[in-house]
DNA sequence: ATGTGC
């Protein structure tokens, strides 16, 4: 490994590495042992092109979270995860934040999105499910029902003016048929929750605005209130994950595996094919859900203000696998814990063309978020940057009790009440299993402002504005 | 991440 700035890192080439890989890391971020043993893992795959990560890389499973794996010919579910399409939202408001209650409004929308794992909301039949599965938040417009506010919320939307503040429109090349059933019976009455660890919801306020051009822009402006959501394609997109990942583990495609963890499928395969219309059908079901929850939001923020206004910023994936352009060459990127952060001149046509895409990047729960855009220089990234702070601490580290088989307590968690108690103050936490919370404390997770200076540093992206969070909703 | 694992 050799430093080449303070924000870069090269690792050459070892035996049986096809290419060497790049850290976007500085001195002061710990880099775990495996982590960088996954990245060179995913380095020996055939006709990979590039491999990087971004400041918040930790462990995952085959290929660490916070990198970015391009490869030609092949796919690599492991390099997507299972939570196909866990990504960002921001909705702005034109409101004051200092003029809100927003312990009032957090409880209130709590009523209304059910947190935590295995959690069930809207109801859908298999029919209208893959309707949504096939063309992802286009496909929720033509489901005509009235047994939910939602659908009256979204009858009188303006599908024209909402999909382009999605990446991808909110609607990828799907296909249910390459969907199981037991997927789509996890996943099918789903729509409009939150699902558990990471994701949450958070009512922030814009405490700094940095590039004021682009911030008035996008409609962004000190004091404002944002709501941020962080959520995925629950147990669809988990079972997705692990009905292709044991495929491509059961079947010998050719040279062997990196790891037993790190399975490819070549794109000419018929699995291979299968696996991207399928990974397609689950971002389809995170866009959709992301998209629910925001009218549940926005229902309930005009419960209380009836006159507010509430617009969708743009809504990012941070787990999905693309075919994109780069160095002249079609390669299949994945980002995996990993934003798309495309400058303007590769947002042509688009309502971000004069700026370049906006970036949503939360910090751990209790400290700073961010807003960026995509900047010219960041081709080296393949157009990437992180997706957040990135763990330092697992989750057992962290609050959970390791224990021994009789049940007797070997070693307690990291954290002490009293410490996250103190990390929260003034912060409104609203969290269905107490007994997990501390899993996602900050100090579990490495220092925002640490990871944002590497992506300003080595010109991945560039912050527009930063906001603190006043409520979170957690699983 | 996940109706969280032998």
């Amino acid at each position: 490994m050799k430093r080449i700035s303070e924000f870069e890192v090269f690792v050459p080439a070892e035996v049986g590495m096809k290419v060497d890989a790049t850290l976007f890391i500085s001195d002061k971020i710990r880099l775990e042992e495996d982590a960088l043993n996954q990245l060179k893992d995913a380095c020996k795959i055939p006709t990979v092109k590039k491999v990087l990560a971004t400041p918040d890389i930790h462990i995952g499973y085959g290929v660490p979270i916070g990198c970015v794996v391009a490869a030609e010919e092949v796919i690599i579910p492991a390099a997507v995860g299972y939570d196909i399409n866990c990504g960002m939202r921001v909705l702005k408001t034109n409101l004051y934040a200092g003029d809100i209650e927003t312990a009032e409004l957090a409880k209130s929308i709590r009523r209304d999105i059910p947190l935590g794992e295995g959690k069930e909301n809207i109801r859908l039949t298999r029919e209208e499910f893959e309707c949504v599965l096939e063309e992802g938040v286009k496909g929720l417009y033509k489901i005509r029902r009235k047994d939910h506010f939602v659908w009256d919320f979204l009858e009188k939307e303006d599908i024209k003016n909402v999909l382009p503040l999605i990446e991808d429109c909110g609607s990828m090349k799907g296909d249910a048929s390459a969907v199981s059933a037991r997927a789509k019976e996890r996943g099918q009455n789903q729509l409009g929750t939150l699902g558990g660890g990471n994701h949450f919801i958070e009512i922030q306020e814009v405490v700094s605005v940095k590039d004021k051009k682009t911030a008035g822009e996008w409609g962004i402006f000190e004091g404002q209130m944002l709501i941020m959501i962080h959520s995925g394609s629950r147990g669809l997109g988990h079972q997705i994950g692990e009905d292709y990942m044991s495929l491509a583990k059961s079947k010998n495609y050719g040279e062997p595996h990196p790891s037993r963890e790190l399975c490819y499928i070549p794109l000419n395969e018929k699995e291979g094919e299968e696996y991207v219309k399928a990974m397609h059908s689950g971002a389809n079901s995170a866009f959709a859900n992301r998209h629910i929850m925001s009218l549940l939001v926005k229902k309930n923020l005009l419960f209380y203000y009836p006159n507010a206004e509430i617009n969708l910023l743009y809504d990012v994936p941070h787990n999905i696998a693309k075919l994109e352009e780069h160095f002249g060459k079609k390669m299949w990127v994945h980002r995996k814990g990993a934003t798309r952060a495309f400058p303007g001149k590769r947002m042509v046509q688009t309502i971000f063309e004069k700026t370049g895409q906006p970036v949503l990047i939360p910090g751990s729960m209790g400290s700073f978020s961010y807003l960026l855009v995509g900047k010219n220089e960041n081709e080296k990234s393949l157009c990437s940057t992180n997706h957040g702070a990135g763990r330092r601490m697992s989750r057992t580290q962290a609050a959970g009790k390791i224990r021994h088989r009789d049940g007797k307590v070997l070693k307690e968690g990291a954290i002490s009440d009293e410490e996250f108690r103190k990390s929260m103050e003034g912060i409104t936490l609203i969290c269905e299993n107490k007994h997990t919370i501390k899993e996602e404390a900050p100090q579990a997770y490495k220092d925002i402002d640490e990871v944002i200076r590497v992506v300003e540093g080595a010109n991945l992206a560039a912050v527009v504005a930063k906001m603190r969070p006043l409520a979170v909703l957690k699983g």
